[in-house]
DNA sequence: GAAAACCTCACCCGAAAGTATGAATCACTC
DNA sequence: GAGTGATTCATACTTTCGGGTGAGGTTTTC
């Protein structure tokens, strides 16, 4: 968390050293103040929606599919939660687990989940020793079989 | 989505004539303009998150109706070879779909068929322009839904 | 406040998957 | 016999996956 606020810090840093920069280089010296304002307060914006995203994810946790919660009726999931910790399943790599069965690459995960490639490669790995399997695509029809996999629990094929 | 633009620069202007506000209420003359900047990123960052949050709520709302459209019947899988014959698919390449779904190994289906390795990639590279896809396993997701699996591959793992 | 999970991310490396192009064989049709 | 389409296979290349290792950072728990 104080981390956020240090890069925070850090762009509001670089953003006046770039404008001081721009000042310098092209001698430009009458730049308004509302110009200034104007790039800050852009690019906080976008700053902003990024951090808004990020926080969203961690605390709604999209992938675990709340969507379950809309169509409860069908899929009670009773003991998913017991048998995500019989296999030692962390909530994260649910998540992931969730995401590679609907047919998402690790960069996508990584971009929907807002984590480095290497972290969802960490997870995917994990996960597949935990479910014993050698690729995605078995641990797919394993977690299928398992029923660990709320919102597509339905796709009853 | 105009509208959102139009509110920023409401909320800067507002912002600005509130500063100017302050300075002519306190005879503050020497505001640095680090401290406007300050305020305008903090203001910024705040409306940032809340757009990002509001954007991420409208999303995640969406996202449920399409994972409800898959449970929504248990399709009967009318005719499948009907189904195939639209898409095109020939009925090799559906032998390797099969194969695909159960999460074998294009080496391993390879084997199966009596095939050369490159033959499966092959077969599988046409199946995912078929199909309209790029990996596996969005080719087992969308196989699915269509109902292309149903005598085979079923759930067994 | 220390321990134990969990989460995050990095690097390297090899294997698997996927793309693109071309070509040979076979069956079936006009 | 030519044409068409399915099947088979090859080579070469790029991208993605997965394993292994290590290393902070955070959260939870005792």
């Amino acid at each position: 968390m104080k981390r956020t606020v240090l890069y925070y810090g850090i762009a509001l840093a670089l953003l006046l050293g770039f404008l001081k920069y721009i000042e310098y280089r092209y001698m430009v010296r009458d730049l308004s103040i509302e110009f200034y304002l104007g790039i800050v307060a852009l690019f906080f914006s976008g700053l902003g929606v990024w951090a808004g995203l990020r926080w969203a994810n961690k605390h709604a946790s999209a992938a675990p599919k709340d969507t379950a919660k809309s169509i409860v009726f069908l899929s009670p999931t009773p003991d998913l939660e017991a048998t995500l910790a019989k296999l030692g399943i962390s909530k994260r790599e649910h998540e992931v687990l969730c995401l590679i069965a609907e047919g998402h690459s690790n960069q996508e995960i990584a971009d929907q989940l807002f984590l480095s490639l290497n972290t969802v490669k960490s997870h995917s790995s994990n996960l597949f020793s935990k479910l014993d399997v050698k690729r995605r695509t078995q641990a797919i029809q394993r977690a299928k079989d398992l029923g660990l996999l709320s919102s597509s629990a339905g796709t009853f094929g």
